[in-house]
Order: C-alpha cells, then sequence, then structure tokens
DNA sequence: CCGAATCCCGATCGATACTG
DNA sequence: CAGTATCGATCGGGATTCGG
C-alpha cells in the first residue's frame, strides 16, 4: 500500500487522511454534498442549482465522489439518458458538516468582506 | 461593488458568499487554521507542523486568510525575525468547523479507502 | 436531447535558490 | 528565521465534439 496508516492524521502527509481531505478541499464538492442532502438529483437539475458550474467538473467531481463511496451513481438506461445521483449512508455524514461549512460562509461573508476593505485601506 | 449581496447563497455565484467558501475550500487554509487553534505559532512552528507544505504555500495561504480577517499577524520586529500567527475571534469560529472536517477525514478515511479498492476491484 | 469525453489555454502549485 | 523570485509541472475550466 502507498500510505503508511499509523493513525489517522491530517498532518501527516504520509496518511491518506490526508488524500480525504483533499479531496474534501473543493469548492464544488463543498456545493455538491449539501445539494444532494434533500434527495437523490439528475446532472442536468445538478447543474442548475449550483451556479457557475460547468458541465465538466460537474461530472468529474461526482466521479471523484462516486470513486470514494461518497456518491452513487444510478444510470436509468433510457433514451435520452436519465442519470440520478444521491448520497451514500457516508455520504451524507459528511455533507452535514459540509452544509455547517456552508452556513458559516453564509452567515460570516460580510465580515470577510470588511475585513478586506480594512486591510486594502491599511495599504493605501 | 462586485457582487450582488442579496442574501447569503453559496450555490449563487454572484454572492460573495462564494468567495468566502473559495477561500476556505483549500486544503492548506483547513490544515492552518485548526493548528492555530490551540494558540499562537510562528511560521517555522507551522511550517514543521503541517506536514508537506511548502514554505511558499504557507506565506502564501496566511496572507490570504490575513487578508480576510481570519489570522493576525504579529512581526515582533527583532532579528533574527520573529513573526507569530493567530486566530482572530472569526478564524476561531472557522475553525470550530474546520476542526470538525479534519476529524471526519481522520475518522472515516478507511471507508474512502475501502471504497476506491471496490470501485478499481470493480472495473478491472 | 442529455450526459460524458477530448482538446487546449491560463492559472496555480511546488521545489529550489536567494535576499534581508 | 521569515519572506521572495523563478521556473517547470500540474490542475482547473471553457468550448467543442462524441455517444446513446
Amino acid at each position: 500500500m502507498a500510505k503508511t496508516q499509523k493513525s489517522g492524521d491530517v498532518y501527516d502527509p504520509s496518511c491518506s487522511a490526508r488524500d480525504a481531505l483533499e479531496l474534501i478541499a473543493s469548492k464544488w464538492a463543498m456545493l455538491i454534498l449539501p445539494a444532494l442532502a434533500d434527495g437523490p438529483m439528475r446532472s442536468g437539475a445538478l447543474l442548475r442549482r449550483i451556479g457557475g458550474v460547468s458541465q465538466k467538473m460537474l461530472t468529474q467531481t461526482l466521479r471523484e465522489l462516486e470513486k470514494n463511496g461518497l456518491v452513487i451513481r444510478q444510470d436509468m438506461q433510457t433514451v435520452p439518458p436519465h442519470v440520478e445521483y444521491r448520497l451514500s449512508p457516508l455520504g451524507a455524514s459528511l455533507s452535514d458538516v459540509l452544509v455547517a461549512l456552508d452556513r458559516w460562509a453564509e452567515l460570516h461573508f460580510p465580515e470577510l468582506d470588511a475585513a478586506r476593505e480594512r486591510f486594502l485601506r491599511r495599504r493605501s
């Protein structure tokens, strides 16, 4: 195996907990997983729900999440294509934490904005 | 102003809550902020604490966090240089959420590993 | 018609060496 | 000890094309 798994330590780059963190540390994953918390969605619906995401990045991120067992992909094998994505139990547990992060951003972004402006003013 | 601030909605790419999320969605920010939760640290100590980070990325990320009011930089103006970083109250509140994320990764990475292996096996 | 794969470019990252 | 500069490698993301 590639990594020594001692105990889970995200500060150890050789621990695969770090891989897990890097998977999560993606702005799209942080939006996709919470979006799926309310129930299964088609790829087109996700594309509309998540503003600013491209089809490519959506598919790419979903594949990565599927690969790691966080998202389950269900292809209805119909014409026209109908593909649904839903959270696995593992994905749902992660989604809970990510929802908290999203809510933090939605609550505190004005303070970040203000700090940025203060910072710029200070250097002018 | 660049973005219409309606209400905080991370799903709206024109809301600066999205900017906040993108700032957070960095593997280094996710390690730096929790690392500072235990108290102020010097830059060298952070470099040692956070495995795999380069001096460049550490400085760069710290600057970004400082710019957004999450981290406070204190230069002791001595020779040799002594610079300390510590969380602002805002940064501390974010750190709490990030700690939860880190702990999720440390708890569940074996399940991700297993899922990846299952995925590979399925396609072989 | 919907979802995925390919090509291509700019932005970003990381290693190393250097400055104050 | 803290930060910067440079450069090659890598990644993100859009436009386009493919396939069912």
